[in-house]
DNA sequence: ATCCTCCCCTAC
DNA sequence: TAAGGTAGGGGAGGAT
């Protein structure tokens, strides 16, 4: 049971959600930069990726206001501005979970992001809770990122869902600094319902304590003469990079105080900083204490690490079941790898080993307190295979002999990575037909099918044929409930043993309908033209999924009978891609369908690892 | 000197 | 106590 948890949170954490947000920017991102070439052809070439900057710029920093709080606010039109609102995953009756997000109103009470919600419910027992809604927010931030492309040409840094940095210095020639940052608040709030913020200053470190001053729902900017003045008042605390222990290390040895402000911290010995916090940590310090930041500029850092831990509900009874924590999170890993066409060298595993009798029962579901211990290893050779990297953890898993009843969590991740490699072409890679699938979109005929896919019906099977009459039309008609289709995709009961269908089948209902949702959208999934014609466009939809998910039942249970358990997993995990490749697809797709196909892959994503995991630890 | 490993700290 | 993920940077101290 336990394992269900894991799963469904690892699914649907907004931890995760911030955490992989960059994976998901990127796709957009080189959606964009590849556009961005294409124009260049006919506009003059830019330099998107330029490393640092010397001179002053003038740079904004946009940050969305209570952004999880403002994307519920929008999905409740009856909510006046007025009332309380908080985004978190417990409900008024559990008041269990924290505040993730709190709109403005709700911060008139003194409810707070990061406060836990008996609190928060005391403070304003009339707080409206909303729940996540991870699809919506991805949306947004996207629509955002747009604007924020137009209105810099390109030079965008984006920090996450909610925050980045655009470099308008030469836009701000000709224009007013702050009358561009309002054009920029009111096309964002135009088109997505969401107020933002702006701060502007001449680097990027001025520009985000700007931000401060400028929320909420306002633009602010430091002025070049203000500058000095400006930085001097600075709180420590607001410093980027400094953080709770830098604090109270330097509060240690200089009494200084994270509340003090930046003039009071130059005037300390610098030896004393730095045997308090380390040179290098001293020397960027020292600089934003002046308003300097030397971080470069640059709109597509390249990725150094991938990675994957759980280290919450995990449990072990026995090796096998850590050494399959362990193999499902290489497959994650190295599923993600294969996707982004990258391969590495060293492989990091990282293991929370409970503290013995140290509050060891009270947990419920968490890691409670650990030791956290990593180890590196070189991998045989630079990789992105599967069972390379399962072989390679499973050694150090192994070497770091941790009783398994005391691991409290686990995690893995890559690193000397090699980019745009290709990819690894061993037996567990059936992803690359994934990727052969959606590369299409940008292909430039839409030559189809050398998909081998399991999951990969061709059209030619999904489409229905003129002949088929209206006998088939009530066919399909009686497998439809009022809301949605009828998914059967074991018939029997002896095929499968009946704790694991349903949740085989939910996700091949997911898959299904994400797949079906794909071929709809490129308009290559096709009922007969009379049906087309007389269905509203719901309708139509619903019966593609209903069609496309036929196709696939009978792929499913061929598989099964072929492969039995390898051939479901199998199955499995061409589900899961086939769903997240809708990250792959944004601006082919209607809104509307990439909500869908976003939410399916969080199920089919939370099933499939629960029947991986699941099964292995019976 | 320079790199590497195993941490620690930070941001979002 | 509590939905504790992903990624980057840096320091200490050992290995080369």
């Amino acid at each position: 049971m336990a394992n269900n948890a894991v799963t469904n949170f690892h699914a649907n954490s907004r931890l995760h959600f911030i955490g992989s947000w960059r994976a998901r920017y990127d796709v957009f991102l080189d959606a964009k930069l590849a556009q961005k070439q294409h124009d260049s052809a006919t506009n003059r070439t830019r330099d998107v990726a330029s490393t640092s900057r010397a001179t002053p710029r003038t740079i904004f920093h946009v940050d969305m206001d209570c952004f999880f709080a403002s994307v519920a606010m929008r999905a409740r039109p009856e909510l006046s501005t007025e009332t309380p609102l908080a985004v978190s995953w417990g409900t008024s009756a559990s008041k269990r979970g924290e505040v993730s997000s709190a709109n403005y109103a709700a911060r008139a009470f003194g409810v707070k992001a990061g406060m836990w919600l008996d609190e928060a419910l005391r403070l304003c027992p009339e707080l409206v809770l909303a729940p996540y809604d991870f699809a919506e927010y991805e949306k947004v931030a996207l629509e955002v990122y747009e604007i924020l492309f137009e209105a810099s040409r390109g030079e965008c840094v984006g920090i996450s869902c909610d925050e980045a940095f655009i470099d308008v210095t030469s836009r701000c020639e000709s224009e007013d600094a702050v009358a561009v940052a309002e054009q920029i608040r009111r096309d964002v709030y135009a088109k997505t319902k969401c107020a933002c913020s702006i701060g502007i200053g001449s680097n990027m470190l001025l520009a985000r304590l700007a931000t401060r001053r400028a929320k909420p729902d306002g633009a602010f900017r430091v002025e070049p003469k203000d500058e000095r003045e400006f930085i001097a008042k600075t709180r420590l605390a607001d410093l980027p990079g400094f953080g709770r222990h830098a604090g109270e290390k330097l509060q240690k040895s200089t009494k200084i105080r994270v509340t003090d402000t930046c003039e009071t911290l130059l005037k300390v010995p610098v030896a004393t900083l730095k045997s308090a916090l380390g040179a290098q940590k001293t020397e960027k310090l020292l600089e934003a204490a002046r308003g300097i930041d030397k971080t470069p500029w640059c709109v597509r850092p390249q990725r150094k690490s991938i990675g994957a831990q759980m280290s919450w509900g995990v449990r072990c009874a026995s090796n096998e079941v850590a050494m399959d924590y362990v193999k499902q999170l290489v497959r994650e890993v190295a599923y993600r790898m294969q996707r982004l066409k990258i391969r590495g060298r060293a492989l990091n595993l990282k293991l929370w080993r409970a503290i013995p009798d140290v509050n060891t029962m009270r947990d419920y579901q968490g890691h409670g307190a650990c030791d956290v211990l990593t180890r590196t290893k070189a991998m045989r050779e630079l990789s992105n295979d599967t069972e390379l990297i399962i072989s390679e953890a499973l050694t150090i898993l192994r070497e770091l002999n941790v009783e398994a009843t005391s691991i409290r969590g686990l995690g893995v991740s890559i690193t000397k990575l090699e980019h745009g490699a290709e990819t690894a072409t061993s037996p567990g890679a059936k992803q690359p037909t994934l990727s052969q699938m959606f590369a299409k979109r940008t292909a430039e005929k839409a030559t189809h099918e050398e998909e081998t896919c399991v999951l990969a019906a061709s059209d030619e099977e999904l489409a229905e044929t003129e002949s088929e009459g209206d006998d088939d039309v009530a066919d399909t008609q009686s497998q439809l409930t009022q809301n949605d289709c009828d998914f059967t995709l074991f018939n029997s009961q002896a095929e499968i043993d009946s704790d694991r269908e349903r949740s085989i089948r939910d996700a091949f209902e997911a898959a299904a309908r994400a797949y079906a949702w794909q071929r709809f959208e490129l308009g290559r999934l096709k009922l007969s033209k009379r049906r087309r014609d007389t269905l509203s466009e719901d309708e139509y939809a619903r019966r593609a999924c209903a069609r496309a998910a036929d196709v696939i039942a009978t792929q499913a249970r061929r598989s099964y009978a072929q492969d039995g358990e390898t051939g479901l997993n199998a199955l499995l995990n061409d589900a899961r891609a086939l769903c997240r490749s809708q990250e792959l697809l944004h601006e082919t797709y209607s809104s509307q369908g990439a909500a869908f196909i976003a939410a399916w892959l969080d199920r089919v994503d939370s099933v499939g690892k629960t029947i991986v995991i699941g099964s292995s630890s019976l």
